[in-house]
This record gives structure tokens, sequence and C-alpha cells, in this order.
DNA sequence: AATTGGCAGTCCTGGCGCGTGAGTGCCAAG
DNA sequence: CTTGGCACTCACGCGCCAGGACTGCCAATT
């Protein structure tokens, strides 16, 4: 429908209006880039991509600005994701390299994202649905309460404290403690809920109401593993462009602290062939709709694995966002992936 | 100096203002206020008032604003401080009293803080400087790599991923296991450096490189305990309230990220008789003098306390901000604080 | 000595009109 | 299909002006 020449108008009106934040006209494009062809011309094919709904001109006359579909086209059809320089490569792993848990490589590489491309970055912790209990550590902090710590294979610790019906000695605990790990270590998620419900069983009856309660805690923590969480940094970068908004960003403020819009975000994105996909504009909820998320997916252990990007205004700049999104995904993979 | 009705004009001066966002002139106060008094005798107590620095006008003919030293007075002298409503506590215990785990309590905590106020609300992680070795749990991932988890009787559990310089079997961990928990169990932190650097001395020569590198992940341990940390939530009201900042609120953003200002700045405020305590304007770091933090004290275990509080900007509702706080701070207090 | 009404003076604010300039749409010619 | 030319359209910045909300000061009053 448009030709090709059209095509790369289209690129250089989204070039030239990331760079300068300014509607940009046909003699700005004859300037700035070599076209070979006069001002005219370009207005015939700005007028083509204005009737395709690729750009917009915010007042009669007025240069124009590309709207979601436009940015959608030149992301689609200009991908270049030219590879990070060597320098940005080597920081992003030295930057990681000194995590010391789980946690640690995550707040990292939020800061990390939100450093290479001045947008607010995201990471959601994986969903390890397959993961499987390493070790069930109890910890009593009084007679009655009794600290529950679940650690599982991912590397991932989680602790809660309880409220015993009756008391309870050391002796009871450590054989509490003993059953839980030979019954349980090893055992897919999943599982727990089977093993433990068979659990009290094996006690005496006195003790059985105890170890129901401890079972039950044992459910929430897998609960708790299932829930995704995300971090963030960054969001001060979303007051910084604030300009290029046309609304207020306190929606988009009061959405990112609102974590479940964002888990439906990422949980809705699927990631393309190059490993990494932009949603621009309208394509989100409501909350996000002057804004762009730019997502990949990273692994951890064998096959288990989540979702991390960054997200600012429509008007960002996508080429060096999705190449940082993607180099920092492969980063983090080949960090939690490898066995 | 200033006559004891000036000070009630800069009471009404600050509440109108606060609740306008409006330069408050002489005219609005009669009006609005049962003063007894003509607009011009207000207008020679505000003369005087802005003598004292206590007000100013932004421009030659307009209402006043308080000054930060203004919002200081106000907060000093008529700090009022009613306590919340019946219902409004009640809420506060039933949001709280659901909490499963220590994080939980701080996530809960700062949520509620910012809905009461509609301000940033901020939590510290109390140090637990005198806190005491619970349990130590090591947890092997493969050959050479090893989870060690702190957990200490705060309720706190911290997990770090460690290299061996050779592999260790299981027999070799239990061993270590039993042998950390027997010296270390009941200590108190400071201790630990102590009784670690001694435990090589246990084992047979070929192992002693592999514990003295758990010992050193140990005093990591220690360390991450030392170091603070803050929970935030609420940083979109500071967009809402964007209009009460001259400059941008990007730069207070910024400082809000770098968590290392605001735990300087909790170090340093000192909660006053009521429990709790403001600080305005320029009192604060550069990033800080559009904004003011109302802080107040809770205390974890025994002996060992944190902060919380809100920061917003100056033009704040100081009464409610601080009865909120202060509420929030108790019901904390007698959450974790109760032995 | 404190208070008050009156009055002149200050300065922000919003509306209006106008020239300027960037940029478009269209057209006829190449 | 491309190009130069030309009329047309708006946003923008500027100066100007009237209205309004205050203040500061002063002389009269209590």
């Amino acid at each position: 429908m448009v030709s090709d020449r059209a095509l790369h108008v289209l690129r250089a009106i989204v070039q030239d209006y990331i760079a300068s934040r300014e509607p940009v006209g046909s003699k700005a494009i004859v300037d700035r880039h070599q076209f070979g062809v006069s001002a005219a011309t370009i207005r015939n094919d700005m007028a083509l991509l204005e009737e395709e709904e690729l750009i917009a001109a915010p007042h009669t006359s007025s240069g124009r600005i590309p709207t979601d579909k436009g940015y959608r086209v030149f992301v689609d059809q200009f991908a270049d994701l030219r590879p990070l320089s060597a320098a940005q490569r080597q920081a992003i792993g030295a930057f990681l390299d000194q995590s010391v848990d789980l946690d640690d490589v995550f707040a990292r590489t939020v800061r990390l994202l939100s450093s290479l491309t001045n947008q607010v970055a995201l990471v959601q912790y994986p969903a390890l649905g397959n993961a499987r209990v390493r070790h069930i550590e109890l910890v009593p902090m009084s007679a009655t309460k009794l600290m529950t710590v679940f650690i599982t294979d991912g590397g991932r610790v989680d602790q809660r404290i309880i409220e015993l019906p009756r008391e309870a000695d050391e002796v009871f605990v450590g054989e509490l403690r003993a059953k839980l790990n030979a019954a349980l270590t090893g055992q897919a998620l999943s599982e727990v809920s089977i093993v433990a419900a068979s659990l009290a069983e094996r006690f005496a009856p006195d003790r059985r109401e105890t170890v129901s309660v401890v079972a039950e805690a044992l459910l929430g923590h897998v609960d708790a593993h299932r829930t995704d969480r995300l971090v963030m940094a960054g969001a001060a970068n979303l007051v910084r462009t604030e300009g290029d908004f046309v609304g207020s960003v306190y929606p988009v403020l009061e959405a990112l602290e609102e974590q479940v819009t964002l888990l439906k975000l990422f949980s809705e994105m699927q990631v393309d062939e190059h490993g990494v996909t932009a949603r621009i504009g309208r394509e989100n909820d409501e909350a996000l709709k002057e804004t762009a998320v730019v997502t990949s997916a990273y692994r951890v252990g064998t096959d288990s694995s989540a979702k991390l990007g960054v997200l600012g205004p429509t008007r960002m700049d996508y080429s060096n966002n999705m190449a940082a999104v993607r180099a920092v995904a492969r980063y983090v993979s080949h960090l939690l992936g490898e066995e």
C-alpha cells in the first residue's frame, strides 16, 4: 500500500521526532536525510502515511508526529537491533557478576537496565512452577511460635511465622523437621499439598493439630512461590520525560505500584524470534496507553523462565532500548540458566 | 517578639494555605476565622510575621505563604495531634494483623501509611545490631556451590550462594552445619566474626580452605544485617502534588531511589517527647529542600528500634500526618516489640 | 498604644489583536 | 512520478490594557 520510500520517510520522522520531540516537517527531512528528492515529494509521501494513520499532525499546519501504529511499523520494519558495544557488554557482565544471591541479581538487573535505557526498568521474579523443594527448616521462636523456612532449588527462600495451637518442645520440632525433609525434599512444589495432607497420620493424635498447622504454612509457601513478584527501578525517569505525556503521568505511576497490572502485561507478552518484543501505546491497558513496554524473557534453571523489560513514553529510543533489554536478558539467562 | 495573636494569624495562614494552595490575604483571614478585629489589624500582624521571616509574599501585592520557618513554628506550637478516630485505629489493627511474616509487616505498613496520609511512606528495616544468631543452614546446590541461610532471632532471614574452592560431600556439609550451629547459635552478631575465625582449626587441613570460605560468607550475612534497608510506597503521590514544588520533583524522586540519602535522614532524626518529629524544607538535604518528613520510631524485640514516616511537600497536612505516623508506629511497636 | 477605615499604589492575570513563520495542500508544468 | 510555486492555515510570541486582589501607610478614633 505504502511505497518503500514512504516507509523510509516514516523512519526518518520517528528518528527525528525521538531526537527532538518536535513535529517534523518535510523541509527538515530533506535537510537531515539524503532522500535525493524534493520537499514536495516528501509531502506527498507524508499525505499517504497520514492516510494510513501512521503519522498525524497535531494541528493543521505543522510537522507530523508518529502515531502508535506508526511506531509499531517502525519497530517491526526497522528493528535493526545493533548489538551493544563491547564496552557496554563488558559493563553488564562486570556489574551482574558481583551479585551475591538471587535477590541481588534482580536488584542489580533493574538498576542496570534503568541506567542503560533511562527508563523505568522491571524484572519479574520467576514463577518456578516446576521447582523442587530443596530444604525445609523449622526454627522455634518461642514455645508456641515457630518460623518455617522454605528453600527451593531455584535458590529462593521464604520465611513465615506461625502460631502453634499448643506448645511444642525442641524434640518434637526436631522430629517434625526430619520427617518433613524426608518426605518433601526433592519433591516438586505441586506435590507438596498431597504429601503434606498425609503427614499428620504419622504422628501421635495429640500432635496432629500442630502438624496440620505447619502443613498449612507449607502450602502458603508454595503459593508465595507461585505468586509472581516484580522489582522496579528508575521511576524517576518517568517524571523526567513527563513532557512526552499529554495526560498526567500520575495514573502511570499508580499502575506501576499496582503490580497486578504489570504482571498481567508481562504474562500477555509473547517474545518474538528476536527475543524481544514491544507493546506500544493503546496496545496496552488504558492507564498505560501513552507508554511503550519493551520486554524479553530470561531463563532460570533448566525449564523455568520469566520476563524483564523497560517502560517509558511511546516516544522512546526503541533501537537502543530493545538492544539493551535483549542483551541484559541474555546475560541474566546465562547467569541463572546454567546448570 | 511576636504577639500571641500574631501566632494565631500564622496558624490561620498555614491552615488556609494547606487547604487551598493559594496565598492567603488579610481579608480571607477575617472572613474565615473569628479574630474579632479588622483586616487592617491582621495586616499589621502579618507585617510583623514577615519581618520574622515566618511568612513571605510571592510578589509585592498578593497574599502570604508560610516559609519553612513558619511551618516549623506552626508544628512546634500547634501540634495538637488529636488521636485518630476509633474507626481508623481499628483499620490499622485489622490491616496489620493479617501480616504473615516480617517482610509482610513492613510491606503492609508502608501501604497503610501511604493511604492514610496520601504521601510517600517509608519504613526502615530494623538494624538489629544486638540480634542473636538463631540458626544457620547450609544447602548444597551442586558439588561446588553452597547456599548459606542465616536466621536471626528477630525473624530476619538472609540467603547467599557461594562457590567452594573444592568439592564438598553431604557428610562434610552436615558436619560443618552441626559445628557452625553449635558454635554460633545464640551468639550475638558481633561475636560471629571472632568465632568464625577460629573455626577452621577444628577441621582437617585439606578442609580448612573451604571452611574459611563459608566463614567469610557468614561475615557477609552479618554485614547485610547491619546495612539498613528501606521499603517505600506511594511515590505516585509526589507527582500528584507536583504543583507544590517550584522546582521539579525529579531530584526528589532520585533521592528517594538513592536509599542512602533517606537512611542518613532517618538516622539524624531524633524523635521528640510526643514520639513524632518533623523535618521541614531546608532543614533537609538539598534534594529534599522542598519537602517535609514526618518520622517516628518503632520498637522491635526488646531493645532494637527503627524509624518510619512519610515524606511530602512542605505544604502538607502536618496534624493529620503526624497523628497517622504516630499511631502506626505505636501499632507496629505493639506488634513487633512484644516479647 | 492599639485599632480602624480609607486610599493610593503594586503587580499578577487573562483577554484581545496582530505580525511572523513554519509547514501544508494543491496545481500545473516538466 | 516529480517538482517548483503559491495561497492558506494555525500556533506562537509580543505588546497592550483592564480588572482585581492585595498591601502599605496615614490620620482619625478608642
